[in-house]
DNA sequence: CGGAGAGGTGCAATCGATTGCATATTAATT
DNA sequence: AATTAATATGCAATCGATTGCACCTCTCCG
């Protein structure tokens, strides 16, 4: 063993003179291993301060022990939640995972995945961007049969193990709890259509306008990126309409909240004159005023359940896919509540 | 080349009759080989789809190319925001990240620094559990000359790269707002005082008290984990003081929060009877009512100074330790305002 | 007493990329 | 023409752990 480098399995080898396959077998538990040289080897071992080299039982056994997982924005509520519970059951299991945003930019989120992919990532969790087109960066996954796991924002046409909320149950919830509330002209600020979580919000609110007779108004739906500004310009544009909503059903609750900011400023009242509802539950709904009722995603459950679901996949080969819907839970408070 | 398995450079070696080693050298851009040969080989690892394989490059090199993160909570604001920004610059520098959470606790801390350092991480950048009492653990770290960053919460007795922020100067700023806010009685919330941030926050209103020739009253400093709940239950205690104070400094928001919920509840007025500040500037902070003043800390940019330090001593072996120790900044709102 | 069988170890190849030290080829110099 | 220098490439060992197969020893039984 040379002076400043780690002791390997060839050194504890040499000390006992026999051989390092021995040594790895005792180190593995092997039960074709003696208990009386077992624990010899594993003395020494200790005594050497010897640890594993990940490296190359990584390399021999062509795993990685490594799960990657890639979100939009690490810094976001829901998302760090997911990771938090990917980051739970993985740790438990011993695996690692290895993180990285793309920053909803599609080309960011193409480069990460052909890293994760080089790295050889045992498997691969991901909430897709907002500006995603094309999937074929993911699609490689699949073809080289590594596990795809997505999480929130799904990808229809690729069939792998998805986590997602029910979307439209819970739109269709929000709609329904504001008619229930009296509120007649329900406005919708939607998200890129082009992901499924939105669309299927829209669909629920849709859904839900017929179920009651009330007449779908595709002026009344504003489809933006959902950031704080759209949810203000989007209001003020509602507002200048002849026939104004009194009641608007925000996509994420960052715009619910500036749109309730907006409307205070014009001395428009919440809930009285307008109610909101966002989607998320973020943790500043709850401690606005007026608080902000909204749809809760139960983030960190999604990511235990996403990770039990690639580890399983990785451990088992299960070629079997399934899509895990979680119930979303309907938060009603101040924004919206007239009864 | 086996049928379901990648393309080595071996592969790419037979296919033009050269040798591995060549390949490996025109991959790498080595200028030993000539241009020509550089072009021939790198086709042909474009045809046939070839990948390096990171973990057997990782083996030879005796380098993981990556950089462990260990937060007590991934899901809390200014945690994700500094991992966000290690992220952002470890990724355009090459480098992986790994994630764990201590979740607060000794035990799973320890555990989780174990296994990173098992896991050959190049670097380990982490910020310490409230519960730490022993650093065994992190001295492995320095033993083993493994570069290690504190953020945030540091060690004072290891010496390393130490990305802190001046959180002396923070609690002397709050407490010297709140005095010229014409508060008299200023009570303060601190949190563990074996941190050292809470140290000095505590430090530094004190000094702030002193400097104004205001006496120090121990009894208005309560010392807790700075959880809501323990947020309630000081400013119960607080109140029901024969001489209760007129302002709290609060060791973080969430304290602030609910101390403010607790004592809007009682009738009091924030920030005409009682003025209240609290620290870290989470994002609900800004958007309650009366929104909280605070002091915000620039996590984002914590997370890449980390990152960049680093990586530094991981490239260079620069041998001399940084502390760098990052401006606050007070955010005056509604909540101490009384001017 | 000889052979079968079980139990315990070792040999050597393997995973794929890297690199120090040759070696081979060509160009330049005297 | 012969030597030197420069250029281009290959050989084989190495990183450390794993594992199929072979081998040895000892016990047990007919």
């Amino acid at each position: 063993m040379n002076k400043n480098s780690e002791p390997t399995i060839h050194d504890i080898a040499r000390e006992l003179k026999i051989s390092a396959s021995t040594v790895s077998r005792a180190l593995n538990d092997n039960p074709r291993i003696s208990l009386k040289t077992k624990e010899k080897i594993k003395a020494v071992a200790a005594s050497l301060g010897y640890r594993p080299n990940t490296l190359a039982s990584n390399l021999r056994n062509k795993k990685s022990n490594t799960i990657g997982i890639v979100v939009p924005l690490i810094n976001r509520h829901f998302f760090s939640s997911v990771i938090s519970g990917v980051e739970d059951v993985a740790f438990k299991a011993g695996y690692n995972v290895v993180i990285s945003q793309s920053n909803d930019l599609a080309a960011k989120e193409i480069n990460i995945v052909h890293s994760m992919f080089a790295n050889r990532v045992d498997g691969l969790i991901i909430s897709i961007s907002m500006e995603n087109e094309s999937f074929d960066h993911l699609k490689l996954f699949q073809k080289k049969n590594i596990p795809l796991v997505f999480f929130d924002r799904a990808v229809p046409e690729i069939e792998t193990d998805k986590i997602i909320v029910d979307d439209f149950a819970g739109g269709f919830r929000v709609t329904q709890h504001l008619i229930d509330q009296g509120y007649k002209q329900i406005a919708h600020l939607a998200g890129p259509q082009n992901l499924m979580t939105y669309l299927q919000r829209k669909n629920g609110y849709i859904d839900a306008l017929k179920k009651n007779n009330i007449p779908f108004d595709e002026s009344l739906v504003l489809v933006n990126t959902l950031t704080s500004d759209d949810g203000i310009a989007a209001v003020e544009h509602l507002m200048s309409l002849p026939n104004p909503p009194d009641a608007i059903f925000c996509g994420n609750d960052t715009t619910a909240l500036s749109a309730m900011i907006y409307l205070r400023d014009k001395g428009i009242r919440i809930p009285q004159d307008v109610g909101i509802v966002g989607f998320s539950n973020e943790p500043f709904s709850k401690v606005v005023s007026p608080s902000i009722s909204t749809i809760a995603q139960p983030g960190f459950e999604m990511g235990q359940k996403a990770a039990e679901l690639i580890i399983s996949k990785i451990e088992n080969k299960d070629k079997s896919f399934h899509t895990i819907v979680l119930p979303t839970e309907l938060i009603v408070r101040e924004s919206s509540k007239r009864g």
